[in-house]
DNA sequence: GATGAATGAGTCTTCATTCAT
DNA sequence: CATGAATGAAGACTCATTCAT
């Protein structure tokens, strides 16, 4: 008899701990790399009672994506319409840049879901997803109509701040082993070149 | 008793038909995720036949990977020094993205094993790569002193080319479920969008 | 996630029960000639049943072998250096005789991995064993140098008795096929002669 | 289709090549340790020609067996029923241990088998050894009646005999790893202290 | 709420043996 | 005579999940 709503205080405890340990391993091992007896280790719980609290092992990786995903595409939600363009989208690329940086893991994470086909979440991914891009695809558009913003296919210039962006969380050790430096200084001179690109590409021609 | 070197007709065909097999199941479940028997199923051959030509699970996946790593690299080397910057990279961005078309399988199959700590690969990353990658943009670095090119952080460009091409191949899922269009309209609107992105972004503005 | 310390009762009781049964199988088929399968159809346990108890198939292999090694040596430890001499040592031959009689499967287990160049107690044997052999040599030196004792080397006369008592487990069936008598008479007749033997062998000659 | 009788030169070659190479294997790792790889290879055959020649692991492993019962019963037929009772017995000791020196993987391999039950030649232990067995111990008694050898159990001599000098080839790593001396001084030292040992006992005292 | 105990269904790997040439 | 190719059967070990307390 799994719970599905966490009630008690020790019960809503125990389920962050168990996603948070579920981070770990889903991400440095895929989901079917993980195991139960890593994430309950890591957990610091028994295996028995991991499965308390979710049903099963695919369970605990939903309850993490689909708790992610929210959180994932919250930066996009904060393009502000009534902001400068250009502006807006830096802000956006940088926050995106952010999230890489801090949480690398839920990245890492998604990555190897989509890689894989994204087994679990492609319902989300055709349908809320869709639909919030749509929409900040119809901005987009109208900025550069407007002048605003240099005019290019909206859809392929959010996939390319994905993919720029997360790409210092998910190929890290390839950037880490190329590069030879720091985290931070990665991060440092990756924001630096991505400020400096996008406000190139995307500043429109005057006059 | 496995094979080492492929002598006969035979072994060729066969050692060839199982990496094609694996590339097929290990870029779509992983290495932890595929199993032999799916791999000697796709290649129609029986397990243990497929361990008489190779001697494990991982020695499969490691030759696929540095058979691959070789191949995936070429459009790198073939950057011309002699050749107009601007034009010499949008070639260079041009190929990748023809390799995540062509390629598709190789490219989730190194994002699978990189996301995941690239363990098998990962002294081909510091070394070989490496080497490659500084060679590289030794010669960015000139063509922006010479005011051929923009100027920017030529390692990150090469990463932003990388991340914003694989990403066609890798997270084509989530490309195909947002844009809802076929492959090739995917592939020929990205190419449209990459080259005049990357030209607005590399012309450097004339005196 | 194997046990480390068996806790519980039901834990002690297991674990003995798998020892009980692997030193069966063991030492009837040597280490590569047993399975888990046998061992764990002996205990009246399932295999990952067996495995949750030991980590692996050495891991009951190496138990046995090191929990038997002590008491294998008992017999030797309990030479009284203050007792008459060739008492003390004819009763150290009626001991290992017996150790014989009522522990044939230990022995049969020793002599297998001896046989096959004892690659798990090795050190053992070049340790602790060898030490405690040098004692005991140094003791029978001192009986013979006092005239209590025929003079012999003291190490092949420790190996002869190990041998001449060993040899009615080891080579038991061929002992049984040769006398054609019930076991009882076999170690009957073996502890007479024996006793009778060592008593000629190693009396002193007086005067 | 497996032959039967060697006929050829070449035949009797490979025939000769593949029993002596089984003995390396089996006498080190028994029956079941053993592999048809490593015979195949240490024979410098092909694993299938190896089958050509005899029809099965096993065939290979009793034809190595019978083969060597033969031989391993020389010394004991070479006891002269007119010679000098302890000195023949002396002799039979002595050439016992030489088999053990030089023959140390036949008396492995001959320990393996027994120590595990005999599977393969009980009938012959039970038939023409014990046969040849009874005859000598009929000889040691005619001995023993006249005075001319102390008086024991003749068959508890014998395996007294066998377990002494057999000793030195079956448990040679725990003698090595005690004695701590090259091979030359261990049979040197052994075969003093077997004769002296034995012609102490076996001496009848003079009337 | 929690956990020790137990297991069915895999999953990789080995190996004696057979097939085809 | 000889061997490259192939496999069925077994064997060690893993793991998500269930049971019993």
């Amino acid at each position: 008899m799994t719970i599905q709503q966490p009630r008690t205080r020790i019960q809503k405890k125990n389920r962050w701990t168990i996603l948070d340990a579920a981070l770990d391993v889903f991400s440095d091992n895929g989901f079917r790399g993980a195991t139960l007896d890593q994430i309950a280790a890591s957990a610091g719980l028994s295996k028995p009672n991991v499965l308390y609290y979710f049903s099963s092992k695919e369970a605990i990786y939903t309850a993490l994506l689909s708790g992610l995903l929210e959180t994932w595409l919250d930066p996009l939600r904060a393009i502000d319409p009534e902001g400068d363009a250009v502006d807006e989208i830096l802000a956006y690329v940088r926050r995106k840049l952010d999230m890489s940086r801090e949480f690398p893991r839920e990245s890492r994470l998604f990555a190897n879901e989509i890689v894989q086909g994204a087994p679990h979440i492609i319902d989300q991914i055709e349908g809320p997803l869709k639909d919030l891009v749509d929409g900040t695809c119809a901005l987009l558009r109208r900025w550069m109509n407007s002048g605003d913003l240099a005019p290019f296919d909206p859809y392929h210039l959010i996939f390319s701040i994905w993919a720029t962006t997360q790409h210092y969380a998910d190929f890290n050790v390839q950037v880490a082993g190329i590069l030879q430096t720091d985290q931070d200084t990665q991060f440092g001179t990756a924001a630096d070149f991505l400020d400096e690109f996008y406000r190139r590409a995307l500043t429109p021609v005057s006059g």
